[in-house]
DNA sequence: TTCTCCCGCCATTCA
DNA sequence: TGAATGGCGGGAGAA
């Protein structure tokens, strides 16, 4: 047998030689089919037909021009003799778009051939050459499959697609219309009715999917994730091998833990796909990937994301290896095809970021700024089935079992929870948990079978608790208690991480973002999307370690959404490290490194082997010092019952800062933040997570600040991350957990925590509440956007931070907060529940944010400044300063006095990374590696 | 040379 | 078992 690439190859070979008999017939067939556009067509068709025999002689004749410049007409004038081309000149004859843009293109190329007949030929392949491929491509195609359809079709009519029709119709392979509904799907612009069937809703959900997806993406800090990992990029680039390697077992860190809390998938309620085959389909990666590559437009600030940057977010996996390499390839490939059809519904557009490493891919997120809130409608879920509500699927069993008990009945229509359902899912988790009690089972999720067995009692006790405050929550408070209970019954689905969810206060959402922070989440549309969460549970993986389960508050918006997490994406084994996002792990590195206060570092180690303990160790050392002798806002922080809310991680984190900072090695670590993502977490998170991020953030903040009070300079902020000499060790070590995501803390290590904070009283609460910190972050406690985590948002939110923070830490807490507190307590993890949440956050933000002119002196650059920034920022006064301030920093690169950083991170917010980076005034030693980077963000024409 | 991304093989899942 | 899906990566066109 042929071997599949030479089989290819002698089809084409076969096309090539048969090409001007097909082009003839071809072209007979198309006049005679098409007739509108052939009749224009015909003729030139004709007049190819003859060219294209005569073509030879031509082609003899300029076969040398031809062949050469291939690329432009003049390759049309090659390619007219490919049978391929021919059949483009069919196919473009068909479809009148494809004429005119053909015809545009021959205008554009060449006004020359575009005259006559001939010329037209001539324009016609070469348009054939030129549009051959991108004719073919998945952007276009969306175009002519979205011309045939309404963008709000009447729900009345029949809005059936038939793939099969679609696909004879555009004269394309099945295969691309799949990838094309897979696209559509993650929108809930379509949805599988059947096989071979698809509804088509056009863009009636895409508002509410957008403010649904960028909560998620808030939840899940996607903000901070992109982030970090363009510092890891500048960090990579500028240093050194070893370094490089570390850096790179980091990201692969965190990467991993990425991309064990990504997999997922939001359906709406209506939108759920009714295939079994699709729901139970391993793959939906692409329907994943398209809403993660969504997510991470909604939640950055610049709401630029580079292909690069996306693809290690969603290559959570990947390692650094060959492997990875190749997988990042896939995915770069996957995301050129999600993009495509994204640009076809204008909803990106592609630029080029550029850097001092020279250009990169990117695009810009041009759609919708504002969504509805989704919080509306999410209470609308209990009151509407059809509302939207956004469920997580993992693929594990988690999925199925979600599925299962959400989706099987109506999934498809609307997973509107019923109590019946939350009922049975808690059933079912509580039998689970029972015979999961095996320690074995990673975290992944109540739902998957095994995995939570370590959770057994704590979890039970916690989803009881959970539950319980949250039925009592949400009947007084929510208006969608329907949300609220399919929330609980999610949380109580799953054992590990559920934790309930407060209704989102809807001033928490406004607040949520933050002002300067959320740039990126629009006041309006956040709020909604943060707010309206009410019930809105979000489950997190359990994963990380058996630690505990939490349900996660998330205030956010859009309606109550489960997410499933996938098994993959849950740590299968609670052994495996736990999954810090990078985030966590840097900041841990750093401190240790940095400020590594020597115990740290030992301790980190030690602590790496035990995931949790990992982290915890060394948060507890700092805690109880820092509990001690912090009397900071950090402890204060701590202390709060917020706090607690936070996960382990970051009182961990809280702590190695406050460390560092008392040790005063703040040079060491030249920004905690930035290493620990203090940006991000604040930022990002913050938008999204808000809630649990809040925490995480305004503790983190806290500690900056007073990092920063103390080593203003180095800090100064942010210097970057880099600048800080980790260990490799260490930072694996560290791993330990990305802010703001769950952090699966292993009991072990809180149980290291609690004896810490036992030192450290308040530490301890803290750390105690670590797993909670999951929830208050991400959910939403504070929506504020990842994007606010931005430096920019930072920034200016600083300055009107102090405010924001007053506002958000209420939302934070409110929500989980008290019910995380309480099961803690119940637990024995944390001492107290009075400690609040760190309301600080904000606050903390606000001080460790350095003022945006610092920023800008700083030298931050950002990329454009997107237009969603500013209706963003409009919400709060911080954000229009905000704004003000990112543009102009966005057009400088800046900064003034730092190097820059330009964080080309460009996708990502604005400039978390850039605080970070900038070194702010401090420049000095750690900053050096960052190499300025110019966000520039051009237009990419496309 | 790198960026894009089309193409279709082939594994998986469904009917 | 065949059809439906869609992951995946080679490789070619475009820049």
């Amino acid at each position: 047998m042929l071997v599949p690439d030479k089989y290819v190859t002698l089809k084409k070979r076969w096309r090539m030689s048969f090409a001007a008999l097909e082009n003839q017939t071809l072209t007979q067939q198309s006049h005679s089919e098409d007739d509108g556009f052939v009749a224009p067509r015909a003729p030139v068709n004709t007049q190819k037909l003859p060219s294209l025999c005569a073509v030879p002689a031509e082609s003899r004749l300029t076969m040398g021009p031809l062949t050469t410049p291939k690329k432009g007409r003049e390759v049309g004038s090659v390619d007219p003799w490919t049978p391929t081309s021919n059949l483009k000149m069919l196919i473009s004859a068909a479809s009148p778009e494809i004429r005119n843009r053909e015809k545009e293109l021959c205008m554009d190329n060449d006004g020359q051939e575009g005259l006559d007949p001939i010329q037209d030929l001539e324009n016609g392949e070469e348009s054939e050459k030129m549009i051959s491929r991108k004719e073919k491509s998945l952007g276009l195609l969306c175009h002519k499959f979205l011309a045939r359809y309404p963008d709000y079709p009447n729900p009345a009519v029949n809005n059936d697609i038939c793939l099969d029709d679609v696909a004879t119709e555009l004269n394309v392979e099945r295969r691309r219309i799949y990838d094309i509904m897979n696209v559509l799907e993650s929108l809930h612009m379509v949805s599988r009715a059947a096989k071979n069937r698809y509804m088509w809703h056009g863009r009636t959900k895409l508002a509410q999917t957008l403010a649904i997806l960028k909560q998620v993406g808030e939840d899940h800090r996607y903000g901070q994730q992109m982030q970090q990992i363009r510092q890891r990029l500048l960090d990579k680039e500028f240093d050194f091998d070893g370094e490089d390697r570390e850096n790179e077992v980091m990201i692969d860190l965190e990467s991993s833990e990425l991309g064990q809390k990504e997999l997922f998938f939001v359906e709406l309620p209506g939108v759920e796909f009714k295939a079994a085959s699709v729901n139970s389909r391993k793959d939906k990666s692409l329907r994943v990937m398209s809403q993660k590559f969504v997510m991470l437009f909604l939640v950055s600030n610049p709401r630029v994301v580079s292909l690069d940057v996306a693809a290690k977010i969603l290559i959570g996996e990947d390692q650094v290896t060959d492997q990875d390499k190749n997988k990042f390839k896939t995915k770069v490939r996957r995301l050129y095809d999600i993009a495509n059809v994204l640009r076809s519904l204008k909803l990106i557009e592609k630029v080029h970021v550029t850097e001092e490493r020279g250009r990169k891919p990117a695009f810009e997120w041009v759609g919708p700024e504002e969504f509805p809130q989704v919080k509306d409608s999410e209470a609308a879920t209990s009151e509407s089935p059809s509302k939207k509500r956004s469920v997580l699927e993992s693929r594990a069993s988690l999925d199925n079992c979600a599925k299962n008990l959400f989706s099987s009945p109506e999934n498809k229509r609307s997973f509107t929870r019923h109590p019946s359902l939350i009922k049975l899912a808690k059933s079912i988790q509580d039998d689970r948990r029972k015979i999961n009690s095996a320690p074995s089972s990673p975290v992944k999720s109540v739902f998957s079978d095994s995995s939570n067995t370590d959770f057994p009692n704590k979890m039970a006790q916690l989803a009881a608790i959970c539950k319980i405050e949250l039925d009592q929550e949400i009947t007084t408070e929510d208006p969608k208690p329907a949300a609220a209970e399919t929330d609980i019954a999610a949380t109580m689905l799953q054992p590990s991480t559920s934790t309930a969810m407060e209704p989102p206060q809807p001033p928490l959402l406004a607040p949520t973002q933050e002002p300067g922070a959320d740039t990126n989440v629009h006041p309006a549309p956040h709020t909604p999307l943060a707010a309206p969460p009410a019930g809105s549970v979000t489950y997190i993986p359990a994963q990380c370690s058996p630690l505990i389960p939490v349900l996660l508050p998330q205030q956010r918006g859009s309606g109550p959404y489960a997410v499933y997490l996938h098994p993959s994406s849950l740590r299968p084994n609670p052994l495996a490290r736990p999954q810090p996002t990078s985030l966590a792990v840097r900041s841990m590195t750093f401190e240790d490194k940095t400020g590594q206060s020597p115990t740290g570092q030992s301790a980190a180690k030690s602590q790496l082997v035990s995931r949790a303990s990992d982290v915890s160790p060394l948060a507890l050392k700092r805690l109880r010092s820092d509990s001690a002798s912090e009397g900071s806002p950090s402890k204060a922080k701590r202390s709060d019952p917020n706090f607690k809310d936070t996960s382990p991680k970051l009182c961990e984190i809280l702590q190695a800062r406050l460390k560092a900072r008392r040790s005063g090695q703040l040079t060491n670590r030249p920004s905690p933040r930035a290493l620990h993502l203090d940006p991000e977490f604040v930022n990002t998170p913050g938008g999204s997570a808000a809630a649990s991020q809040p925490l995480e953030q305004s503790l983190e903040v806290l500690l900056d600040k007073e990092d920063k009070t103390a080593n203003s300079d180095k800090e100064g902020g942010l210097t970057p991350i880099r600048a800080v000499p980790l260990t490799p060790g260490q930072l694996h070590n560290e791993t330990l957990v990305p802010a703001g995501y769950l952090i699966p803390i292993s009991q072990q290590s809180l149980i290291g925590y609690k004896e810490v904070q036992a030192s450290g009283g308040e530490a301890n609460k803290a750390s105690t509440p670590t797993y909670n910190i999951y929830q208050t972050p991400t959910a939403g406690s504070r929506p504020v956007p990842a994007q606010e985590i931005t430096p920019t948002n930072f920034r200016f939110h600083r300055p009107a931070a102090s405010p924001h923070a007053t506002q958000q830490p209420p939302h934070l807490h409110s929500p989980s907060p008290a019910i995380l507190n309480f099961t803690l307590q119940n637990l024995g993890l944390i001492s107290s529940p009075g400690s609040a949440f760190v309301t600080p956050q904000t606050p903390e933000r606000s001080n460790t944010l350095p003022s945006p002119l610092t920023l800008q002196q700083r030298g931050m650059v950002f990329i454009k400044p997107v237009s969603p920034v500013p209706v963003q920022q409009t919400a709060s006064p911080h954000s229009v300063a905000l704004i003000s301030l990112q543009q102009p920093l966005m057009t400088t690169p800046k900064g003034t006095g730092l190097p820059q950083h330009s964080f080309f991170h460009t996708p990502v917010p604005l400039s978390p990374l850039a605080a970070v980076v900038t070194t702010g005034g401090h420049p000095a030693a750690k900053t050096v590696y960052i190499p300025q980077r110019k966000l520039d963000v051009t237009p990419e024409d496309s």
